[in-house]
Formats: structure tokens, C-alpha cells, sequence
DNA sequence: AGCTTCATTTGATCCATATCAATAAACGGA
DNA sequence: TCCGTTTATTGATATGGATCAAATGAAGCT
């Protein structure tokens, strides 16, 4: 009846848990990820003190970072690979809310419970930090308050767009959107100009655009035949023409 | 084609500009929505401050507040009645992303544009401040920055399960979350439990849930037909089966 | 009240996308 | 490299909600 894989909340697979590799009192000032995550925001004393709170996790694919209801002790800074983030209706129906890159901060919110799930689509990356001490930091530092406000402004707009998408775009439409917005959240792509690397499968773009899988596959196979887009392997796409793609994901006629 | 009341970018009837009562200097302190509001946060000098930069606007039914691609020169508190904001696609077909009511703010984003069009559903009064003075506010108190934090992240929770409303819930879900959802954002309803106050048109809820006016009607009627709900009038509404109503909304079999 | 306009409801039909089903391709471990 | 498993594609059919059309109801104006 719906579009839809439906998972089960309790999933077949025990939910692996992610390794922490440093416990506590990872070196930020040397994270190579540093620049694009909100830890760049500080300086001296205060990333010295973020330093002491935080707990580098080595995630496996498929490792469970938060799961929905579930209390939520800690926040989390991606440094590389990338997450699914989704919520889940009782029979199983799901819709992912957001894909994280290297960079992205997650956790954020008010209540004491995760309102969503996240999991390691590939082998990732992630810097966690017990949200109290966190909290406290943030009160401190006016700069990462700053970053954090302006982040959070830009994920609201980025749904904005999401929910025009979902409410009102046609299959083609969203994505084209969705093809052309890809890369500039993924620090890992590749260089090449149109190229597009597609780190979760066929059923994760399903459940982020409202579609079914049978239909997303369907899209690409007509944006191939329209010369679109060239598809290398299943995971990787390249965008032939982007003029037409961008006209697409405006929903211009 | 597409499930909704096409919009032209250039409105039918030219768009009511607000008229700005007090042009500036007013005197926040006897706001009588202040409680609501993010000036709330402010006490003393800082909310004297925010006074000098404040211009009370009174708003008629239709009035446009911020147009889609315009500049932003300005952000907003709402003090009364409310407004619907919106985006359009080029073709006309309109996704409200929000009803705001008093107390609510907006247009605190990045960019020099507007990213989203604002009416007045009815009449309505907002606070103005011009975006130069009161990010300079913002830089210099914690505490307004901090309820600014504090109310993106919740709006931008709220964002989150629009998606999944939009994404994968089915028309009469949609219709159940929102009837649920939308008496807790709007002061001025009516005290009585259960009851709804509907300040929009059928056209409004259908492009706020992703439907055609025609599903939201029917809907309506089948929930009437259910005894889920009574309808004094088009424009109020009474949830009969609250326990009920509840399922739908989440998506419970 | 009577008229006009706009909003809502109801009915008949259509279509974009979901669902069901099967095949084909890609992946991963021994 | 081969084999089993997972993922992706393609085809046939079904359906929820859209579209088209008309009737009913509410609200404002004189």
C-alpha cells in the first residue's frame, strides 16, 4: 500500500554499535575535519576544553549512531563517511529526514530523546560529546553558539526545500533536485565537474524523497534515455547535462 | 496535474502592503504578547534597545509581508493573528511551510533574500526590526541568541516530522497530525478542549499537507462520517475522538 | 431580503506512482 | 573464480489521490 520498505523497529540485524577508539581527550586541534565541523569555530582554551569532552567513534556500515526514543546522552560531530538520519512510523514506514557528511553536527535538540535514528551508510568517522559539558561549552563560547544558530538556519531552510519537495514535486523532479544538491554536502566527492557519488542505495533515496524504490529506479532509467545522466556503476552517476537537470529540479516546464 | 490551486507569481489582486503604526520606538515593555516572543528573552537596556529598532505593522486579511526573491531587509515577531508562509514552484504550485500565530517569529535566515513569501491569514499585528540593528542585538545578548538557538532547533524538529508528514503519510494521517498539532501553536484559540479554530481556507490546509482541496474536504467529511470530529462551522471544528485522532496522526494500523 | 462572489462539498473519471512479480546485475566471502 | 545473497531493473496491474465538473453553502454589499 505504501511506497515503502517497510522496516521493522527492531531490525533484523543486531544494531551494531560503533567502536570508540579514543575514549576521552582526542587532539581536536590536529582533526582533519576540523575546518568544516563546528569545532573550526573555536580557538585555544575553548577547543582545548572540547577536546576533553570528546570521543572519536570508528562506525562500521550499518552501526547505530542514535535510535529514535531512546535516551540522548550525547551529540555528535561527523568527521568522515556518511549517515542515513530517519524516522519511522509504526508499521515500518520510513522517512530519511537527512544524509550527513564529513562536517555535519547531529543531535542538537531540545527533550531528553533522540527524535530520530541515525546509522553509518559507509565506514565513518564521528566525534561525540556527552551533551551536559557540551551544553555548558556552548553557553561559554559565544562564537559556537554562533555556528550553531547558523547551522541550525540552514538545515531549517534546507527542509523548507525539502518539504516543496515532498508536498509538491513530480518523481523527475525531485530527483533532479536531489542529484544536483547531493554533492555539495559531500566533502568526499569527486572532483570531476557532474560526477555524483551515491554512498546509500536505491531504497535511502526512496525514503527521502517520498518514492518507492521501483520508481526512483525507473526516473534514473528515464533520465538515461532522455541523456541526462551516464550511470558508471550503480553508485556513481554523472550528470551529462546539467542546464536540462537544473530546469528539472525547479519544476520549470 | 498537480494537486493544487495554482498561484501566479504576479497575485491577482496587487498585494496589500502593511501599515506601520508606530513607525519606530515602541514601547516593548507593555507588548502584551511580549510573554510569547522572543523579546521575551530581553530585560533592561537590551529590551529598550530592541524597542528603538521595533515598527508595529498592522496587517489586513491577504497582506504581504516578505515576497519569494525579494530583499530582506527586515525580521518579524508576530504579536496577533497569523500569517501562512509559503513557496512557490514557477508553474504555481504552493507549499506552506508554516502557519505562524502570535508569538512566533521569522525571517532569521542566511542570504540577502527572502527564501519564502509571508501573508496575513486575518488581521494581524507584527514587530519589525530591521536585520542590521538586530543581528548587532543578537551579537551583543546571550540570552536572545540563546532563545533564537532554542527556537530554530524546535522549529526545525518540527520541519523533521512535516517531512515524514509529507513523505509517507497517507491523506486522512496528514489531516489527523495537523488538526492535532495546530491548537498547541495558536494562542488565540479557543479555550473549550477539543476544539480547532481554523484561520485558513480549505485551500491553505491542502497546501500545507501536501493535498488538493478536494481531498481535504473529503477527508473532513469522512472523519465527520467516523465520528472523529463535528464542525460547527467551515472555519471551526471540534476533535470528538481525541484517543482516536491520535492514532491516525501517527500512523498507527 | 436579494444579488453576487467566493468557498466548500460532492460526484465522475483519470493518472502518476504504488504494488506485486520476475529477472538481471552487483557484491562479498570462501 | 564461483556461489549465494543482496541490490537494482523491468514488466504488469492496482489504487489513492488528482483532475474535471457541477451543485451547494456562506459571506459581503446595497
Amino acid at each position: 500500500m505504501f511506497g515503502v520498505t517497510r522496516l521493522q523497529l527492531a531490525p533484523r540485524s543486531p544494531p551494531l554499535p560503533g567502536c570508540i577508539d579514543r575514549p576521552t581527550g582526542s587532539d581536536c586541534s590536529s582533526c582533519g575535519a576540523s575546518a568544516l565541523t563546528v569545532c573550526g569555530s573555536l580557538d585555544g582554551p575553548d577547543l582545548k576544553r572540547l577536546s576533553e569532552i570528546a570521543e572519536v567513534m570508528t562506525l562500521k556500515p550499518g552501526a547505530v549512531l542514535a535510535r529514535e526514543g531512546d535516551p540522548a546522552p550525547h551529540v555528535f560531530s561527523i568527521t568522515s563517511g556518511s549517515l542515513r538520519v530517519y524516522k519511522l512510523l509504526p508499521d515500518g514506514r520510513r522517512q530519511i529526514t537527512g544524509f550527513l557528511f564529513a562536517g555535519d553536527f547531529l543531535g542538537l535538540a531540545i527533550g531528553d530523546d533522540y527524535v530520530f535514528s541515525a546509522e553509518a551508510m559507509e565506514p565513518s568517522t564521528v566525534c561525540r560529546f556527552r551533551k551536559g559539558p557540551f551544553r555548558a561549552l556552548v553557553r561559554q563560547s559565544s562564537p559556537l553558539e554562533h555556528m550553531l544558530l547558523n547551522r541550525t538556519m540552514h538545515e531549517l531552510a534546507a527542509a523548507q526545500n525539502q518539504m516543496l519537495l515532498l508536498g509538491r514535486k513530480t518523481a523527475i523532479e525531485r530527483m533532479a533536485y536531489f542529484l544536483l544538491d547531493l554533492p555539495g554536502h559531500d566533502p568526499a566527492r569527486p572532483s570531476a565537474p557532474g560526477h555524483v557519488r551515491l554512498p546509500m542505495k536505491r531504497a535511502e533515496i526512496a525514503d527521502y524523497l517520498g518514492l518507492t524504490i521501483e520508481t526512483v529506479s525507473r526516473v534514473l532509467t528515464r533520465m538515461k534515455l532522455k541523456g541526462l545522466i551516464s550511470t558508471p556503476s550503480p553508485s556513481e552517476l554523472v550528470i551529462e547535462r546539467p542546464d536540462r537537470m537544473r530546469q528539472h529540479a525547479l519544476g520549470e516546464v
